[in-house]
DNA sequence: CAAGATACCTCGTATAGCAATGTATAGTGC
DNA sequence: GCACTATACATTGCTATACGAGGTATCTTG
């Protein structure tokens, strides 16, 4: 008999971070933009353009919130503006806040691993240029 | 006429590297992990998995090495083994080194932007725990 | 009521990761 | 020389995801 690969069979267990990491690096910013308070969809798209140069689309920002918000990590509300179509602005739940502090852990430990590969590449190019 | 969102139609130009880097994260570390010298496929994945604890797995790995291969970033040798089945060693072509100095900076930038995002997330946590 | 602005939503497609499985080479025990 | 095991490379099929394109709903302005 083969080896028995990759034994972990429960697929949407909290454990498997690293690998999630790298497909809910948007799921996490989404998360982390309502850190602050509230906000609506397009008005997240902006947030992030802004504070952390993440370019995502329309198409990007609603799936991934309805996926939050049924996993019960956000909650919405209806609120008519001042003039124009109205907001549904999402807010953070307290799950969706433990969820969040999860994922920044993961991405720090994540990230420093990274950094710590490329040193080398990046610091050859200081002294070349 | 509505709003001509996403103009960008070049699908492969080296400009979305913001994007490509959430996939293309694992194309990087394997590039990074041959900055010091060449070797084999499962060897990567333990270099990987120790110098960054990066799990990916063969199934993962060698489909990156053909694409990177197939792209002009690696070159391979094969090389008879003491022991055992053959190996083939991947190395770093020149233009894989200067993709792999894009990724590196293009990676630091979105680093930074993230973490920047996830500092008030973190900070908070050092003050209740 | 038509045009335009703002905002939310959804479908289809291309792609990627990865578990599972298959193949090839060589050593070991009998 | 045959089975068994270990090592290493390779491929296939499933699923999930990002996202472009296009659509709907609300309000304002003229």
């Amino acid at each position: 008999m083969a080896k028995p690969r990759g034994q972990t069979t429960d697929g949407d267990s909290p454990d498997r971070w690293e690998a999630q990491l790298r497909k809910g690096a948007l799921e996490m910013a989404a998360l982390a933009s309502l850190w602050q308070g509230r906000l609506y969809g397009l008005e997240i798209i902006r947030f992030l353009e802004n504070h952390s140069s993440m370019a995502l689309a329309e198409g990007t920002i609603y799936p991934i919130l309805n996926r939050l918000k049924m996993e019960g990590m956000l909650t919405s509300e209806w609120v008519e503006a001042e003039a124009g179509h109205p907001r549904k602005y999402y807010s953070l739940t307290e799950a969706g806040l433990q969820r969040l502090r999860q994922m920044a852990e993961a991405w720090t430990s994540f990230s420093r691993g990274l950094s710590r590969l490329l040193e080398p590449v990046l610091e050859r190019q200081e002294n070349l240029q």
